[in-house]
DNA sequence: CACTTGACCTGTCCGC
DNA sequence: TGCGGACAGGTCAAGT
């Protein structure tokens, strides 16, 4: 999915573009899977509310509603969340921006405002989801309990960052980071950087990663998600914002996708490899992998 | 308990 | 052109 800087640039839109609107209906094209909520609870608790608060916790927007209940969004892997105006046509989308043709073959869920503009949910894969809940239960949600500190909250830092690592002192550093309940919002894209950018070799065991190399790690977490959110979050192929456009960020990763071209460090080539389970990027010159 | 692997879906890309 | 397989930004459940 989307990760850190993308679901948290979809939020500051959403932010923008919705507060205070009253939804008049929502249409569950491809419920129960992308939306298992009952007709009944959509019509009691979604339908008529306004919406008041967007807020995120790892890479779960929560939308509150004046109904006392919160719509939990999860995109996973290729989920959009796009809002579309009533002005829809009368241009100023760039050129490459989805408004024009949503809703698309992959809308599972429509929302509609008073005013006739549109909030589409498309997911290509169909694991993402949106759940209504009450939003007073929202903090006691399985996920919600066991999802670990948000990495750009200055109070989080090394003190906190490297004992929630050492309980995975036997896995990859790779794995230990994208572990949502060691630190919440790392995925696949951030991973492959921030470790480029603390040197550090993704198939690396924790224990054999000194405090040192932790905390700067840590550092590379937060400039590497900093940055992605200057540029709207990383499209690889299917995300977007809340406007429909995509994220530059890409442009300036060091390593993700970017096998077989010179890293910009020491000049080495750069390759790819599976490191826990996912496709990894890796100068193997500057990111030195463990003796065995 | 800690850790790894496969499953969930659909589309795209690459090799034969 | 068609077919089969691998792979894709995330998380779970089930396995070892």
């Amino acid at each position: 999915m989307p990760e850190l800087p993308e679901v948290e640039t979809i939020r500051r839109g959403l932010e923008r573009l919705i507060i205070g609107k009253r939804i008049t209906a929502a249409h569950q094209i491809d419920s129960p899977k992308s939306f298992p909520n009952s007709p009944a609870d959509v019509r009691n608790f979604l339908v008529g509310a306004t919406i008041t608060t967007v807020r995120r916790r790892a890479k779960v927007l929560l939308i509150e509603l004046s109904t006392g209940y919160t719509l939990a969004v999860h995109l996973k892997m290729t989920g959009q969340l796009v809002y579309v105006g009533s002005e829809r046509w009368g241009g100023g989308h760039p050129s490459d921006s989805l408004v024009g043709s949503l809703p698309d073959r992959f809308t599972r869920v429509v929302l509609d405002f008073t005013d006739d503009s549109h909030l589409y949910f498309n997911d290509l894969r169909k694991f993402g989801w949106l759940k209504l809940f009450p939003t007073l239960e929202v903090p006691n949600i399985d996920f919600m309990k066991k999802v670990g500190p948000e990495p750009l909250e200055p109070s989080f830092t090394a003190a906190e960052f490297i004992p929630r690592m050492r309980r995975r002192n036997n896995t990859t550093i790779k794995a230990a980071i994208l572990d949502q309940t060691v630190l919440a919002g790392v995925g696949n894209i951030y991973a492959d950087e921030s470790l480029w950018g603390a040197k550090i070799h993704p198939a690396m065991r924790v224990k054999n990663v000194s405090d040192e190399q932790l905390a700067v790690l840590l550092e590379q977490i937060k400039y590497v998600m900093e940055l992605s959110l200057q540029y709207g979050g990383s499209t690889d192929k299917n995300y977007v914002d809340a406007e429909g456009n995509k994220g530059s960020y890409l442009k300036f990763a060091n390593v993700f996708r970017r096998e077989g071209q010179i890293c910009p460090r020491c000049g080495g080539v750069i390759i790819k490899r599976r490191v826990a389970g996912r496709g990894t990027h890796v100068c193997p010159v500057c990111q030195v992998e463990e003796q065995l």
